[in-house]
DNA sequence: AATTCGGGGGG
DNA sequence: CCCCCAGAATT
């Protein structure tokens, strides 16, 4: 049975109800939100389950324990706590942002959409979020999980993160966000999102908003949001070093663009295998798949070094642990290190 | 408007 | 194998 729209108040009231009873209360940024555990959160979360987040976000805020901490941490120090958690640029911008806050704000923590936007790393969800949780006022969302349930629950068609239906969703979200207990209301979309409305198998029965839903009433759940056309990734070549002298190894730290920016990383040419001399010598290989292409790596052992760069340094094989190195970086050197086999 | 940023969860 | 994940910055 169709029913009308839901008007905003409406939808308001049984999101807030559904998220006190359904919704999730025990995740470890929801207790004490401050302002500061909010944004690492945000931060970690952006495309990034919560299970893997987590450890992340535990190990951070025994680290970095506030603000003033974190502004007051190396940026190595920080990449270390990122490792494995990817999109690295998150991380440099958190450091950014901690300073960009103590330094620039007089320490007072931005509270307004409009001037959680300068901050480094944050954007216009983040902004919406931050004001949510942290502050419990009026901040809009649209995430994954909110792009999936308004798609269905309003019937839209195209693409999500195309300019048009972006705006629809945006303007949708500024529609039915309260300006009362935003937090719940925040919390409520992302907890249906992810537990109910989800992409594969949504629990429709289960779902307190399945009588005005669109894409249920017209069977077309299965079908919303429109998926994304697929794209054929290219596979690229990447030529690294392994130098090795006196039970220590040469790493290179990255620059701050690119892929892995800013991390620790055996020493990468850009020359094709041929182009090697007589003495370097095949280590080993590892495969590697990211978002838009497909590494295939070779390492290369290499008895000398030419010049030592100035963004490169010796590490004992046990202090690479404690670096913040790629993953496939990471696992490579576990299964070649010394006294590892 | 498109591309570039990681790595893993789960069907 | 596939799509997706509490997106932002850059081109």
């Amino acid at each position: 049975m169709m029913h009308p729209p839901l008007t905003p108040t409406d939808f308001q009231q049984r999101l807030i109800s559904w998220q006190q009873t359904h919704g999730r209360h025990d995740l470890p940024w929801q207790q004490d939100p401050t302002p500061y555990r909010v944004l690492v959160s945000e931060i970690m979360l952006q495309q990034t389950q919560v299970a893997t987040v987590i450890p992340y976000f535990e190990r951070w805020m025994a680290s970095f324990p506030t603000i003033e901490a974190l502004a007051a941490a190396s940026e190595d120090e920080v990449m270390s706590h990122w490792q494995g958690l990817g999109y690295y640029s998150r991380a440099r911008n958190l450091r950014k942002a901690a300073l960009y806050i103590t330094e620039e704000c007089g320490g007072q923590f931005p509270d307004q959409v409009e001037t959680l936007l300068k901050i480094p790393g944050v954007g216009r969800y983040t902004a919406g979020a931050i004001a949510s949780f942290a502050y419990n006022t009026y901040g809009p969302i649209v995430d994954g999980n909110v792009k999936r349930l308004f798609c269905r629950f309003f019937g839209i068609e195209g693409v999500p993160g195309t300019t048009q239906v972006d705006k629809t969703l945006w303007h949708l979200a500024e529609t039915y966000t309260p300006n009362q207990s935003n937090r719940a209301f925040a919390q409520g979309l992302l907890d249906m999102g992810a537990t109910v409305c989800k992409p594969k198998n949504p629990t429709c029965d289960d779902c307190s908003f399945q009588p005005e839903c669109i894409a249920y009433q017209s069977n077309r759940v299965d079908q919303l949001p429109t998926p994304k056309p697929k794209k054929t990734i290219p596979t690229r070549t990447g030529q690294f070093l392994w130098i090795e002298s006196n039970g220590k190894l040469l790493l290179e730290k990255r620059a701050d663009n690119g892929i892995w920016g800013a991390l620790w990383c055996l020493p990468q040419i850009h020359l094709e295998p041929e182009q090697l001399g007589e003495h370097v010598q095949l280590k080993g290989s590892f495969k590697h798949t990211f978002t838009h292409y497909k590494l295939d790596a070779k390492v290369w052992h290499v008895d000398r070094l030419g010049e030592q760069a100035d963004n490169q340094q010796w590490f004992p094989f046990d202090a690479c642990a404690e670096l913040g190195l790629p993953t496939p970086i990471r696992k490579f050197l576990t299964r070649n290190a010394p006294q590892s086999a």
